[in-house]
DNA sequence: TAGATTGTTAATCGATTAACAATC
DNA sequence: TAGATTGTTAATCGATTAACAATC
């Protein structure tokens, strides 16, 4: 059974991993909590008891950690060493850019089909076949894809939702600007611009304020 | 000058603002903070708390809050009222996406230019003129331009961002999988897709664990 | 009035930081 | 050994929830 974390300590992960990643490349093989704490502007105490949480490995005094294993340790733990398979619903310009973009296999996802209900014949962007969307349903469930990725417009979200998880996928990634209704065991990402916009527009007011 | 607010609620009131404006075009004209709450899952007590932090008004008991007047003072606290305009640089697949996505007028943001290294003659993509980044600097200190959204390579990244900062730029929207160095007053709101993968796939891994 | 909803004060919960002993 | 770094326990801080009186 895996280990509860909090979501805070979820989000560093990537960030810790970002940095150790870059402190390999520049040669180096052992990095303290502190390091890492001053990359990211965080205290080394968090750093150090978000690592315990995510590693058995204990860190050696005056030494620090083996950044090998730390990154190892942390992937594993983010679960990017098994491979989820995703689809892609939507192939507009926001799903074109996402089948083009290389991150995703480093984070255990891989993107193997895409879905458009424009598309009349099987094209493929990026070596990713794009078929029709009435066919997804059937291939979603022969094939036991556990992502869907949502980049339609947000009129058709939710029907395009309810396919997938009809079909049965686990999680669901959305980046149309609506709330989706789903099972309550199926997980939802929102990536959500306006939540951006607001923080960004907000902070820019708070300097315009104190100026 | 503008109160501080915590983070989360601030993460929280688009959400708000999206319900309310569902149901304004359901009907209502009032609402509960009870209804907000049921909707988004969230306590309405929290929502209450929340809402006490971006407006003066106060809720009527027995009948709630006028919903028009809430989310005219939402989009006021969040700044959405006040135009702020923007440059995007790297009119890559994810930029003209950007470029192409009609939700930033309503959070107060404007995508005035886009610029490419690429760009060798003026064109246009979705009425935004595109040009050549040799003029950047220059064109965003002539406009004042106060947000600069980077869309290009992580290669590319921190030098697009020091000529923006250089610029005249107070924030920094980022799509680059990198971490930019910026002087301590400049805003940057990382776009982190190794982020939402990070959630997704360890949620995904527990409920592997559980079944 | 009774009931629904409000805002506020106090209690709880969780996350971060401080202090410090342990150790290579 | 001395110094740097560790992990852990206790203190602090902040955010959420519970309890409750107020009011339309």
């Amino acid at each position: 059974m895996i280990k509860e974390i909090p979501e805070k300590t979820l989000r560093r992960l990537p960030q810790y991993l970002s940095v150790l990643k870059q402190f390999r490349s520049a040669g180096e093989t052992y990095c303290s909590a502190a390091q890492i704490a001053a990359e990211l502007s965080f205290s080394d105490i968090l750093v150090r008891k978000d690592l315990a949480l995510v590693t058995e490995d204990k860190g050696v005094p005056n030494q620090g950690r083996e950044l090998l294993a730390l990154i190892r340790s942390i992937e594993s733990f983010l679960g990017y060493n098994t491979l989820n398979e995703a689809v892609l619903v939507g192939v507009g310009m926001l799903g074109r850019a996402l089948l083009s973009y290389k991150g995703f296999n480093d984070c255990g996802v891989d993107i193997v089909l895409g879905f458009d209900i424009r598309a009349d014949k099987v094209t493929t962007i990026n070596n990713t076949p794009i078929y029709h969307t009435k066919v997804m349903a059937n291939l979603i469930k022969r094939m036991h894809i556990s992502i869907g990725i949502i980049t339609v417009p947000k009129d058709s979200a939710q029907a395009v939702c309810d396919v997938l998880v009809a079909a049965g996928v686990k999680a669901i990634w959305n980046f149309a600007p609506i709330r989706l209704h789903v099972p309550s065991d199926i997980i939802v990402h929102n990536e959500n611009m306006a939540e951006s916009l607001a923080l960004i527009s907000n902070k820019l007011q708070h300097l315009g304020g104190n100026s």
